[in-house]
RNA sequence: GGUUCGGUAGCUCAGCUGGAUAGAGCAUCAGCCUUCUAAGCUGAGGGUCAUUGGUUCGAAUCCAAUCCGAAUCACCA
C-alpha cells in the first residue's frame, strides 16, 4: 500500500493561510494564546508541538486541557507552578476566551468564556457554508467504482461507490476542484465468457423478453458459462485428461479464447454482440447508479485504453529503466526496492494491466493537468498500486508522486469472503431494495406520516433506507475490512443514518412551529447542555479538514453521531418552545438551526439526504 | 517463504502524532411519552486493549519478539 500521506497536497498558499486565521478553530486559538503567553513569560520560543491541547474529561471542570508534563523539563519548573503562571496569564490576557482555570496534577483545565460561544452562534447559526473551506485552486481526480461489464454490482462495489463519492465531496468542501472518474472494465476474457454463454444458451432472449435488468441478465450468462465450463472439465477428466490440461482444453474455453482474438481483430459480428451485451449492462448499471447516487464527470472504457502505455514502455526501454528478455517480453527489475521483477509488455508485444494503467494515468494528466490522482481501489491491489507508482517515479513521470491509492478493506460475511461461485455474493440491487422495504416497514409501524402522499412516502423510504445503508458502510475506517451480516438487517437505531436523520427531522418540526425572530447576539449565560452542543458544533470545520486529510468519511460519521446525540440530550432536558424566557427560546432556536445545518451539510458529504419529516 | 495490513466488551466498531478511572452502538436488565416527533432520553452490568519484554514521570497508542487472522508476490484484470 502507498504509505505516503495525502497531506502533501494540503499545502496552503500564503493568502489561504491568512483566510484560515480569520476563522481559526478554537483549538488553534488556544494553541496560539498559550504559545504567546509562554513566550512572554519565559522569554524563549515555543511551538504547538511543545504541549498538547485535549478536551477536558467530563469528571473535571473546564473545556480544554493543556498537558503540562512536556514543558517541565525545558522550563525546569514544576507542572503546578507552570500551570499557575500560565493559567493566571491566559485569563488576564484573553478574558474573551478564558474565564477560569484549575490545575490537577500536570493538567491545566481551561474554561472557555460564554462570550466565545455566543459569538460563534451569532456569526454562524445561519451560515450554510459553515465548515466549508475556501477554494484553493488545486485539482484532484477521484477514480472509483470501476465495474466489470460481466456481472451486476455487489456489496463491495457499494462500499467503493459510497467511499469514492464521499471523498470527492470532502475534498470539494475543503476547496478542491474535483473530477470524479470511472474506468469500466468492458473487455477481456471475462467479458467473452458471458458472450459465449449467451450465444449458446440464450436462444435469442434479451433483458426485454425476459423482463430482467440488463446487468443481471448478462451476469446470469456469466454464471452459466462457469457451470458449463466446470461440466466440460469434469467430463474431460473422466476421460483421463489431467485437470490442468482439461481446464485449458475445455471446448467452451477454447471458443472463448477464439472470441477474444476475434474481438481484438475487430470481427464485426463479435463487436456487434459485445456492443449489444455491454449496452444491456450499461442500462442496468445506470438504474443502480441513479438509485445510489453515484455519478462521474468522466468515464473511461478499458476497450479504449487497453492499448495505451506502449510508447511509455518504449521510452523506458530507451532510458534503460526497463529491459527485454530473450523471449521479447519487457520487464522492470524492482528487487532493489524490495519488490520483484514486473512484466510490462508480453512477449507478443501486447500490454498488460500495469502498462494500461500507466497509459491511463498519463492520459488523465494530459487531459486535465490534475494535481492529485486518487484511486479508490480495494486493498487486494495494494501491491499493484505500489508498483504502478514506483514505475511512474522511476520513469520520472510528472504525476508520479501525485498518485495516491485510497485502499479500502473488503466487505466480508460472517462466513468469510463473498464468493460468486458459492452464491454468497450480496447483490447491490437486492440489498438496496431490502433496505428500502425495511425502512417502509419501520415507518409504517410508527405511523407518524399518515398524511404523506404515496410519492412522498416513496421518497422518504428511499431516503431512510439508503441513508441507513450508506452510513453503515461509511462509518467504518475505510482501511479496515468490515463484516456484514446479511442475517441481521442493518439497524435503524443508535449509531446509524436514520438516528441522525431523525434528529434533523425533529429540529425541523420545531422550526415549523417556532419562529427564530432575533438575529442579534444572545448574551445568555449558557447551561451545560447548551454549551455542549455549541462545543461540538464548533469542531465541524476541523472535522471536515481532518476527514479530508485522511480521506476518511468515518471521521465525519462519528462526529455527526456525537453531535446528534449531544443535541438529543439537550432536547430531552430543555424545552425550546417553552423556554424559561424569550431570550432563552431564541438562543435555543439558534442552536437548533445551526445543528440542523451542520447535520445536513455533513450528511450531504456522505451522500445522505435528510428528511423534513419522518 | 518475502512484503503489507489487522487482533480493544458477547457482536459491530471508535480511540493509535504517548496523558487523568479505555469509549460508543447493538444485545441484556431497570426507568422515562396528558407540553417541542420515544427511529428518542436516563441509568446498570459487561475489558488482563492477542502475549511477552523494552523505552519513560506516564503505554491500548512507540520499539522488539512471539502467537493468531487476512491480502498479495500471474505473460488475469
Amino acid at each position: 500500500m502507498d504509505k505516503s500521506s495525502p497531506y502533501s497536497f494540503f499545502k496552503l498558499s500564503h493568502q489561504q493561510i491568512n483566510r484560515y486565521f480569520c476563522c481559526m478553530s478554537l483549538v488553534k486559538n488556544i494553541q496560539k494564546s498559550v504559545i504567546d503567553t509562554l513566550t512572554s513569560i519565559y522569554s524563549s520560543s515555543f511551538s504547538e508541538k511543545d504541549f498538547q491541547v485535549n478536551q477536558t474529561k467530563d469528571e473535571f471542570e473546564g473545556d480544554y486541557t493543556i498537558v503540562l508534563f512536556s514543558l517541565v523539563k525545558s522550563l525546569k519548573s514544576s507542572p503546578e507552578l507552570i500551570g499557575k503562571q500560565l493559567g493566571e496569564n491566559l485569563i488576564t490576557r484573553y478574558p474573551d476566551l478564558f474565564t477560569n482555570y484549575n490545575i490537577i496534577k500536570g493538567f491545566l483545565n481551561l474554561s472557555i468564556a460564554d462570550e466565545y460561544w455566543n459569538t460563534l452562534l451569532h456569526q454562524h447559526h445561519h451560515d450554510s457554508c459553515f465548515g466549508k473551506h475556501p477554494i484553493n485552486g488545486k485539482k484532484v481526480m477521484v477514480e472509483y467504482s470501476s465495474p466489470n461489464t460481466n456481472k451486476p454490482l455487489h456489496l463491495g462495489h457499494l462500499r467503493n461507490n459510497f467511499l469514492g463519492w464521499s471523498v470527492a465531496e470532502l475534498l470539494k468542501a475543503n476547496g478542491y476542484e474535483v473530477l470524479k472518474s470511472c474506468i469500466v472494465n468492458d473487455r477481456g476474457i471475462h467479458i467473452c465468457k458471458s458472450m459465449i454463454a449467451w450465444q449458446r444458451f440464450a436462444h435469442g432472449a434479451t433483458p426485454a423478453t425476459t423482463n430482467k435488468k440488463g446487468d443481471h441478465f448478462v451476469g446470469d450468462y456469466y454464471v452459466k458459462f462457469n457451470d458449463e465450463y466446470k461440466k466440460e472439465v469434469k467430463e474431460l477428466v473422466e476421460k483421463g485428461m489431467n485437470e490442468a490440461e482439461a481446464e485449458k482444453n475445455a471446448p467452451i474455453m477454447l471458443a472463448t479464447q477464439q472470441m477474444l482474438n476475434d474481438w481484438e481483430a475487430g470481427k464485426p459480428e463479435v463487436i456487434d454482440l459485445w456492443k449489444k451485451m455491454n449496452g444491456w449492462v450499461y442500462e442496468g448499471f445506470e438504474v443502480t447508479y441513479k438509485t445510489i447516487g453515484s455519478d462521474f464527470d468522466k468515464t473511461y472504457y478499458e476497450s479504449d485504453t487497453y492499448l495505451l502505455g506502449k510508447d511509455i514502455v518504449q521510452a523506458g526501454l530507451d532510458k534503460g529503466i526497463f529491459f527485454r528478455k530473450e523471449d521479447g517480453s519487457v520487464w522492470i527489475d524492482l528487487t532493489a526496492d524490495g519488490l520483484d521483477e514486473k512484466l510490462v509488455l508480453r512477449k507478443d508485444g501486447t500490454s498488460v494491466y500495469m502498462t494500461q494503467d500507466i497509459g491511463l494515468a498519463q492520459q488523465k494528466y494530459d487531459q486535465y493537468k490534475i494535481d492529485q490522482s486518487i484511486y479508490v481501489i480495494g486493498d487486494e491491489q495494494n501491491y499493484h498500486m505500489k508498483v504502478l507508482k514506483l514505475i511512474a517515479q522511476k520513469l520520472g513521470l510528472p504525476y508520479a508522486d501525485d498518485i495516491y491509492h485510497l485502499s479500502y478493506g473488503m466487505v466480508e460475511l460472517p462466513t468469510g469472503k463473498m464468493k460468486s461461485r458459492e452464491g454468497t455474493v450480496v447483490d447491490a440491487d437486492d440489498l438496496v431494495a431490502e433496505m428500502i422495504a425495511t425502512a417502509k416497514q419501520h415507518t409504517e409501524a410508527l405511523g407518524k406520516v399518515k398524511d404523506f402522499t404515496s410519492e412522498e412516502l416513496d421518497v422518504l423510504y428511499k431516503t431512510i433506507g439508503l441513508g441507513a445503508m450508506k452510513f453503515y458502510l461509511l462509518r467504518v475506517d475505510p482501511k479496515k475490512k468490515m463484516i456484514f451480516n446479511p442475517e441481521e438487517s442493518i439497524d435503524f437505531h443508535g449509531f446509524t443514518g436514520p438516528f441522525i436523520q431523525y434528529t434533523f427531522a425533529r429540529i425541523k418540526s420545531i422550526l415549523r412551529k417556532e419562529a427564530l425572530t432575533e438575529n442579534s447576539k444572545n448574551e445568555s449565560t449558557l447551561l451545560p447542555l447548551e454549551k455542549e452542543v455549541l462545543f461540538t458544533l464548533e469542531q465541524f470545520p476541523s472535522i471536515i479538514s481532518e476527514a479530508a486529510k485522511e480521506l476518511n468519511p468515518s471521521t465525519l460519521a462519528n462526529y455527526l453521531f456525537s453531535l446528534a446525540k449531544t443535541f438529543n440530550s439537550f432536547y430531552a432536558e430543555h424545552s425550546i418552545g417553552n423556554a424559561e424566557s424569550e431570550k432563552k427560546k431564541q438562543l435555543r432556536l439558534q442552536i437548533s438551526v445551526m445543528t440542523s445545518i451542520v447535520l445536513q451539510s455533513g450528511m450531504q458529504i456522505m451522500g445522505i439526504s435528510v428528511p423534513e419529516r419522518m
